[in-house]
DNA sequence: GCATTACATCGATAATTATCGATATAATCT
DNA sequence: AGATTATATCGATAATTATCGATGTAATGC
């Protein structure tokens, strides 16, 4: 006897993911393979069953009829493993799915978050959960969750937004700063009034425009950044102030390069949170996933010492 | 991604074989693979599913009860998967030729197997096979299948003969009954003594001759029969004690022909198969047949409600 | 106690699968 | 016609799986 498995799963499940995403470009994204392999998976699983699924190229994706009897078959298939697997009560433990992640970008560092150690906790008992990270301003992502488009989202929000659930976290402080080159650099703190802060360019979170400038009371923004890194380099520039997360201000601070500007008046703490969308039922996958980020922001200082990397694996880093 | 494929079916296929054969020994010959390549495979598989299916060593090999749900839980899934190649192949794949059944006597009728429904089902899409049946006892049905003169068989079987496949489908109830007329007929069961069933004629069945007289513990028989029906007749007159499938006797016990004589201490259960010749390669007239008749065997269990949904090849029962 | 039986474990090897980047191909767009 | 888009193919490499024989272990039989 040669061939036990007469069925070749992982081709089946890729065909299912190309024709969700109806075509190859979304589903390299998905499954996180070239478009080669894709191809190469497409083209093997219609070797084994006889018959074209897709008609694919320059001129679109379509699935013929096989192909489309063949998506059907499928997923009742895959219905039926899930079936297996409850009869000998593997879904009791075993996680599988897929959780898409979307986090506020400046928040992945954050030791007290722990997003990676959260996430490692996570795949060691839901290693067929396939996590799908996106970064990105609070109102792509609450949106993102209110469009279906994500799982959970973490970051600091309004907490205003109807039909989303928000767990809090984390209080995060942040701090106004100014670069190394800046006129306020040296100023000794007492000596730094509204004028002077009026009178600087600032640089506001483009998500965060209006509360920034209400926030020090400034008449405009002379720039405005979408991502933490951008708004590191401005001020490092020495041309602009602007907000920054106490936990990735401080390095800065620590070089030499930066400085806080007067804590007690523009500083501000910012609430962290876990937000998911309300539904009712059973969400194991999202659910086990809340229950770790709650867990380890609690642990918090503990977790800190071996976090550095960014969640870059997934290759999902560059919202 | 991680594992596209989260269940392994090479090792369920192989956990399957071993259970079947029900050692190491039958099974490295039926999968042509080393006694070490085995216990190899069912080791990964007891890791992946995280319990131990089966006790084995010099003791012997027996299924745990977590080894029995996995088995029926794994036959399931394989008849799925063919579900899945019937849905994508049914139009490729025309079912014609000829179809050899062979089914024991006394069979036909029983509600729970289901014959006729299997049958109709099996036919709505291979309307072009041939249906060739015939009646016979164990032996005989188990020799045309080992000749080639059957390709598969359906009945009460010892499951011994090796190249013979043997798929579980029902377990059936037996009882000793006697007849209206029957000096025992009208007597309270508690004064019927063994003394009382010794000197009673017994009828036995031919291919079950000793295995009825020893289960009674009959010194001799009194008729042999071949046919269910001369067993209902012999017992009808009055004259004979003998055994009866349930399914048989219920019917004449209603109508106050027959009684059942202390099913407590004579009842049994047979354990009835569908058997085919072990044989290389797709025989599809004889997988889908087995298919529906599975199939329908899993839908007779629910109705019939009491009885267990016990599939587990332990009963190698001696009906 | 020794021999036998029914597996488990290990190390080594071979086979198969999975994947990528470079390049090619076909269809559409400007 | 050239540029762009959406795939297909190929060669190469890496990773994983499958398998065996030798040896070890545990249980039973004599």
């Amino acid at each position: 006897m040669r061939r036990l498995d007469n069925i070749d799963l992982r081709l089946l499940r890729v065909f299912v993911v190309l024709a969700d995403e109806g075509g190859f470009h979304d589903a390299q994204i998905a499954l996180n393979l070239s478009q080669s392999t894709l191809s190469t998976h497409l083209a093997a699983l219609e070797r084994k069953l006889g018959g074209q699924l897709c008609e694919r190229g320059r001129s679109g994706f379509r699935l013929t009829p096989f192909g489309e009897a063949t998506l059907a078959a499928a997923r009742r298939l895959f219905d039926d493993i899930e079936g297996f697997h409850a009869r000998i009560g593997q879904d009791r433990h075993r996680l599988v799915g897929r959780l898409r992640i979307g986090i506020l970008d400046g928040v992945v560092t954050n030791p007290h978050l722990g997003l990676q150690t959260a996430l490692s906790r996570y795949m060691a008992y839901a290693a067929d959960v396939f996590v799908d990270l996106v970064l990105g301003t609070p109102q792509e992502l609450e949106q993102a969750l209110l469009d279906g488009e994500r799982d959970v989202v973490i970051g600091a929000f309004s907490q205003k937004v109807p039909g989303i659930a928000y767990i809090p976290l984390h209080r995060e402080p942040q701090a106004l700063y100014c670069g190394r080159g800046h006129k306020l650099f040296e100023r000794p703190a007492r000596e730094i009034g509204q004028a002077d802060i009026e009178a600087a360019l600032f640089s506001v979170r483009g998500y965060r425009h209006f509360d920034d400038l209400y926030r020090v009371n400034h008449p405009r923004a002379s720039a405005s950044i979408v991502q933490m890194e951008a708004q590191v380099m401005l001020i490092l520039s020495g041309h602009f102030i602007g907000y920054l997360p106490r936990h990735i201000g401080e390095d800065w601070v620590r070089r030499g390069q930066m400085r806080v500007i007067r804590p007690e008046s523009y500083g501000f703490e910012s609430a962290h949170f876990v937000a998911t969308r309300r539904l009712k039922g059973e969400r194991p996958l999202i659910d086990a996933f809340v229950r770790e980020l709650r867990a380890v922001a609690g642990v918090g200082e503990a977790a800190a010492a071996g976090l550095g990397a960014s969640l870059a694996p997934s290759g999902r880093g560059v919202g």
